[in-house]
DNA sequence: CCATGTGTATTATAGTATTAATACACATGG
DNA sequence: CCATGTGTATTAATACTATAATACACATGG
């Protein structure tokens, strides 16, 4: 089973105002579902994920407990933690789009508030597509 | 000067994990930069929005003080706040956009991480946005 | 066997968020 | 004047988030 870098997968802020344990608990979610992470795959270790950002080991911990909890992840003691079997290796298109629903729509929301256009929006949107140039 | 509704102004959602003082707060900022609140319109009391939500006046209260400390409302005692006079009635659509900048960059963020492609994206957000026809 | 690598449990501390129950100072309309 | 409406201060309690410093149980490679 091949390993992964460790801290170059993840996005952590902590001053962003969302828990640090949710915001990995999210990004496993959406890799896993993508298929970016595949099943077998081992996770970073909590304590090379703690030291890359700054964070302390039990928060990582709490991230993987959850997600063990949820299903999505499977403990293997004394050995990095692996991405569970699933059905499918990969979440159709549909279900992925559910997942990034309520984001959407409170960045929707906020657009309104704003009496930003539709045309701003997605403007803005391509804008920062490109920006990360994929 | 004209009084508002109360509730129905606001989507306070005490479940989302970004504290409820917070998401207030961020709602009145975006209302007053895009002049649908505009200098003198008195906002809904302390009581009348905890009540509305179900949520403790302290709460609101707490959103309102620093709202005030940031110099978009004004404390009239006795009376209810009121958005505070500004030199530009509503910032331009530059401001406005440099406002929900981090959470359109989360947003494509997240769906980069689900493997959606950018038109998959701007058709859900299309859909949102026809959704709540306005 | 044992150093090294896993994840985890424990205990303590700190800061923040939220609620609850009161009480206060002020303004306004009748 | 006074009932009613503002926002706010206070005190207490609870929960959540995060950190720190240890310690433990297990697996693996040399």
């Amino acid at each position: 089973m091949p390993t992964i870098p460790a801290a170059l997968m993840f996005t952590l802020d902590p001053h962003s105002g969302i828990p640090i344990y949710r915001q990995l608990q999210e990004q496993v979610r959406r890799l896993v579902a993508s298929g970016q992470l595949r099943a077998g795959v081992e996770l970073p270790s909590v304590r090379d994920l703690a030291l890359a950002h700054a964070v302390n080991p039990m928060t990582i911990s709490k991230a993987y407990s959850l997600l063990e909890a949820e299903g999505l992840l499977q403990r293997n003691r004394g050995r990095p933690m692996t991405v569970a079997p699933r059905r499918r290796a990969v979440d159709p298109a549909e279900r992925r789009l559910k997942q990034i629903e309520p984001q959407a729509e409170a960045l929707v929301n906020s657009a309104r508030q704003l009496e930003l256009s539709r045309r701003e929006l997605a403007a803005l949107l391509d804008r920062i597509w490109e920006k990360d140039h994929e």
